[in-house]
RNA sequence: GCGGAAGUGGCGAAAUUGGCAGACGCACUAGAUUCAGGUUCUAGCGGGGGCAACCCCAUGGGGGUUCAACUCCCCCCUUCCGCACCA
C-alpha cells in the first residue's frame, strides 16, 4: 500500500530470511570477536511469555511487554558483551549534542559508572578471601562488618559444617524465590543473617563479622560489600537493626550520629588518612592497598551484558550448532540463513517452539560432520532493529548485509525521530552494534544517529495508542474515508510534535475541510481567464499589498517553523490564515489574478511536503512541466514582510484604552501626535496629568498618570 | 526521597531577548443555501456585569520585581516521566 506517499522500494522486513540472514551474519561477526558468548547465570524470566528477557526489558520488576512480575532463573543463555563498550557508550554521549538531555541522562544512569576500589578481606580460620567493591575506600577504617549477596559462591563453603549452616541455606533459598521487585522494591525490608564467620579488616587488623543480606546484589560489583554504617545510609539502617558497631571516621554532621553522615569532611580514627578530605583520602587508600597487594582501584557499571536469547518463534534463529565432540560451532556464513521452520507446534513449554521440529534441530556439525543439535532459541528482535538503518540504504543487496560505500555516504542518520521509550533499549543497542561494526572495519562511523528528536505519544481515551492495547486508529480506514493527505495533515496539525496528543476523530474533519477549501479555491481561480497571465504588479491597492505581504509572511513563517524544530502545527495554521485571506480577497471585484496566482502557487509549494498528492495535482494543473517535488522551495521577499502601517496599543497606566493605526517606524513624538487625535482616548486621559510616557516602537504607547 | 518536564477557553492549542492573552482548528449557537439531513457559505463563541459606549475578572494557587508578567524571581499545589538499596 503506497497511499501515504512513502517509497516502498526501500522497505525492509526484518522477519523475512533475506533480512534476518544478515542479522545472523552480524551475530557471527560478534561471535568471532568474542562479543557473543554463552554463559549460565541468573536471568530474568517472564512466566507469561515463557521466555527470558534482557535487563532493559524489565521495567519496575515487570515484563515490558505483558506486565507480568518477572522471576529469576539460573539458565545458560547467549549474551552480547555490551559491557565491553560501557566506557565508550558513556563517553561518546558527550558528542551527541543534538540529542535531548533527557535521553542522554537516562543512558548515563543505565550505564551507571562508579569509580572506587576492590578490597580483599581474609576470612578468619580459613584460606578464603572475600573481595568487595566500594566507592568509598577512604572509609575502610570504619568498616565494621562485611555483607555477602545470598548467591555469593563463597557462602556455602563459609557456613558448611558450622552452627549456622541450616539457617543460612534457608535464607539463601528464600532470597532466591523472591522476584526482584519483592526483594529490591521500595517496600522491601532489609533482611540479614550472621554467618557466624569473621574476617579481618586489612587496614587495621580488626576482626569483623560476615553477614548475608538480601539487599546486596550478586550481579553488581563483586557481590560483596564492606559496611561502613557511620557513613552509608543503607549500612546504617542494617547496623541499627542487627545491633552492629558504628564507627565514625569522618568529622562533621550530627555529633550524636543519629543518621549516616554521608557528606564530605576530614578523616578521623583512620591512621595515615587522618586530616585528609574524602577525595584525597580515596586516592591515598587505593594506593596503600595496591602497594600491599590488598586491593586496587576499580570501576563498576550497572550495565550488564545484553541477554539476546529468546524462547520465542519470531526472531532470527541463533546460528550456532552444539556438537557433542566440538562444542558450540558457528554456522558457516555460506550456510546462512538458518531459516525459521514453518511446521512448528506452539505449546507453552517454556522452551523455544523450534525444539519441536526435528528437521530443524538435528544438523551436522560444520566442523566434524557428526550429528549435532542446532540452537533453538531465537534472537531478541531488538538485534534486528539495531542495524536496520544500514539496510534501508542498501535494501536490495543480496550478497551482503549492506553496501559500505552507500552506507558511509548516507549515514550516520542526520535526523532520527522516535519515542523516548526507546532511550535505553533500541537507542542504546543501536549505538553498541554501530560501534562494533565500526571496530570490525565494516563502517566508517561509530554513532548511528546524529540528531535525535523524541516525539510525543498519540493517546486515545487518555492511554497510549498501541497495537497491543487495541486502541490504535487504523490509517487504512481513515485514508479510505478522507485520503492520505488529510490523514497526514491532521497528524501534523494535532499539536507540537514533542508533546503527547489525544487523537480526536472529529477533528480530522478540520483538516479535510481545509484541503477542500484549498481545492475549491484553486479550481475556481483556474477558470478565471487571466489566471495564467504573469502580469506585472503596478501601483497595487491596499488589499493587493495586504495579500502579497501575507503570502511572503507565510512563506517565511512556514520555512522557519519547519526548519526550526518541526513546528508543523503552527506552519499549517499560517497556511490556513493565508487561505482565509484569499477567500476574502477573491470576492473583491478588483482582485488581481497575478497576485492571486503568486499566493496560490506559494501555498501549493508550501503544502507539497505535507500533502504531496493534492499539491502535485494542483501543480501539474497549473501547467508546470516539472513535478512539484523537483521544483524547489519558495523564497520570500524581505521587502514584502513588513507592512507600512501598524496597529499599536494605547495604554493608560498599563491598561489598554485604545488602539491606533500609525505608519511603521513612527517616532515617539509622532505617535503622541497621532494618538491625541483619538476622541476615545481624550475622554479617558487628561494629558496635563501625564507624568511619564513609555513608548515602544511599532508596539505601544503607555501614558502614566498621577493619582 | 532525588532529578527533569508540564499546568492557558468545553477541547487540541497560539503568543517568550517582558509589550494588545486565546492566532489556527475542533465542538457549539444563529443565519443563508437545501424538500430534509449532510456539504458549503456568513456571523458569534474565556467568565461576570451593562440597553449601550464600556467596566471588572482571568494563563494551577499565593507573594514579589516592573509603567507593563503566560513570560522574570520566591514559596506552594497538581500531573506526567526518569532514577530509587548499584555499595
Amino acid at each position: 500500500d503506497w497511499s501515504m506517499g512513502y517509497d516502498w522500494d526501500k522497505e525492509v522486513v526484518s522477519c523475512l530470511p533475506d533480512y534476518y540472514r544478515w542479522t545472523q551474519w552480524i551475530f557471527l561477526k560478534l561471535h568471532e570477536k568474542g562479543l557473543a558468548y554463552r554463559k549460565k547465570s541468573n536471568v530474568n524470566w517472564c512466566p507469561t511469555d515463557m521466555t527470558v528477557l534482557a535487563n532493559e526489558q524489565v521495567v519496575d520488576g515487570r515484563c515490558e511487554r505483558c506486565d507480568s512480575l518477572v522471576e529469576q532463573k539460573d539458565l545458560e543463555q547467549w549474551f552480547f558483551k555490551i559491557t565491553e563498550y560501557a566506557d565508550r557508550l558513556l563517553a561518546d554521549l558527550q558528542g551527541l549534542e543534538n540529542w535531548p538531555d533527557r535521553v542522554k541522562t537516562m543512558q548515563r544512569n543505565w550505564i551507571g559508572r562508579s569509580e572506587g576500589a576492590q578490597v580483599d578481606f581474609k576470612v578468619e580460620g580459613g584460606g578464603e578471601t572475600i573481595t568487595v567493591f566500594t566507592t568509598r575506600p577512604d572509609t575502610l577504617f570504619g568498616a565494621t562488618y562485611l555483607v555477602l549477596a545470598p548467591e555469593h559462591p563463597l557462602v556455602a563453603g563459609l557456613v558448611a559444617g558450622g552452627p549456622k549452616e541450616k539457617e543460612a541455606q534457608a535464607f539463601v533459598a528464600s532470597a532466591k524465590n523472591l522476584s526482584s521487585l519483592e526483594r529490591m522494591g521500595e517496600n522491601a525490608e532489609k533482611q540479614g543473617l550472621d554467618t557466624g564467620r569473621r574476617a579481618v579488616n586489612p587496614v587495621n587488623g580488626q576482626s569483623i563479622p560476615i553477614y548475608l543480606a538480601n539487599y546486596v546484589l550478586m550481579n553488581y560489583g563483586t557481590g560483596a560489600i564492606m559496611a561502613v554504617p557511620a557513613h552509608d545510609t543503607r549500612d546504617f539502617a542494617f547496623a541499627k537493626k542487627f545491633n552492629l558497631p558504628i564507627l565514625r571516621v569522618i568529622e562533621g554532621g550530627d555529633p550524636e550520629l543519629k543518621e549516616a553522615h554521608t557528606e564530605d569532611g576530614r578523616l578521623m580514627n583512620s591512621g595515615f588518612l587522618d586530616g585528609l578530605t574524602v577525595g584525597p583520602a580515596k586516592a591515598k587508600m587505593a594506593e596503600w592497598l595496591e602497594q600491599r597487594k590488598l586491593g586496587k582501584a576499580s570501576v563498576s557499571y550497572r550495565l550488564r551484558d545484553w541477554l539476546i536469547s529468546r524462547q520465542r518463534y519470531w526472531g532470527a534463529p541463533i546460528p550456532m550448532i552444539d556438537c557433542p565432540k566440538c562444542g558450540w560451532v558457528p554456522v558457516p556464513e555460506k550456510d546462512l540463513p538458518v531459516k525459521l521452520p514453518r511446521n512448528v507446534e506452539f505449546k507453552p513449554t517454556g522452551e523455544s517452539p523450534l525444539k519441536s521440529v526435528p528437521e530443524f534441530v538435528n544438523a551436522a556439525c560444520p566442523k566434524c560432520g557428526g550429528a549435532a543439535k542446532r540452537e533453538t532459541d531465537t534472537m531478541d528482535t531488538f538485534v534486528d532493529s539495531s542495524w536496520y538503518f544500514l539496510r534501508y540504504v542498501s535494501s536490495h543487496e543480496s550478497t551482503r548485509a549492506f553496501d559500505p560505500q552507500v552506507v558511509n555516504q548516507w549515514l550516520p542518520v542526520d535526523q532520527y525521530i522516535g519515542g523516548v521509550e526507546h532511550a535505553i533499549l533500541h537507542l542504546l543497542y543501536s549505538r553498541f552494534i554501530t560501534k562494533v561494526l565500526k571496530d570490525l572495519g565494516l563502517i566508517a562511523f561509530d554513532e548511528p544517529f546524529k540528531r535525535l528528536f523524541t516525539q510525543g505519544m498519540i493517546t486515545k481515551g487518555g492511554v497510549k495508542m498501541s497495537k497491543s492495547k487495541g486502541n490504535s486508529v487504523q490509517p487504512d480506514e481513515l485514508i479510505q474515508k478522507y485520503g492520505s493527505d488529510t490523514f497526514r495533515l491532521y497528524t501534523l496539525f494535532i499539536g507540537p510534535p514533542e508533546r503527547d496528543a489525544e487523537w480526536d476523530d472529529r477533528a480530522v474533519d478540520g483538516s479535510f475541510r481545509f484541503l477542500g477549501r484549498v481545492w475549491r479555491l484553486f479550481v475556481e481561480l483556474l477558470e478565471r481567464p487571466d489566471f495564467a497571465a504573469k502580469a506585472p504588479l503596478e501601483a497595487p491597492a491596499e488589499a493587493d499589498k495586504q495579500l502579497r505581504r501575507k503570502t511572503h509572511q507565510t512563506i517565511q513563517k512556514v520555512t522557519q517553523d519547519m526548519e526550526g524544530g518541526f513546528k508543523f502545527n503552527t506552519a499549517i495554521s499560517a497556511m490556513m490564515e493565508l487561505v482565509n485571506l484569499l477567500y476574502t480577497y477573491k470576492e473583491n471585484p478588483d482582485s488581481k489574478t497575478p497576485i492571486l496566482r503568486e499566493a496560490v502557487e506559494s501555498l501549493i509549494r508550501l503544502l507539497g511536503p505535507l500533502t504531496p498528492h493534492v499539491a502535485e495535482e494542483m501543480w501539474s494543473r497549473l501547467g508546470h512541466p516539472k513535478t512539484l517535488m523537483d521544483s524547489g522551495w519558495p523564497a520570500f521577499d524581505p521587502d514584502w514582510l513588513v507592512a507600512d502601517v501598524v496597529e499599536i496599543a494605547v495604554q493608560v497606566n498599563g491598561k489598554i484604552k485604545s488602539r491606533a493605526l500609525v505608519p511603521v517606524g513612527l517616532d515617539e513624538a509622532g505617535v503622541k501626535r497621532e494618538v491625541q487625535k483619538d476622541g476615545k482616548l481624550a475622554s479617558a486621559l487628561d494629558m496635563a496629568k501625564v507624568k511619564k510616557t513609555i513608548w515602544v516602537q511599532d508596539k505601544l504607547v503607555n501614558f502614566i498618570v498621577g493619582a
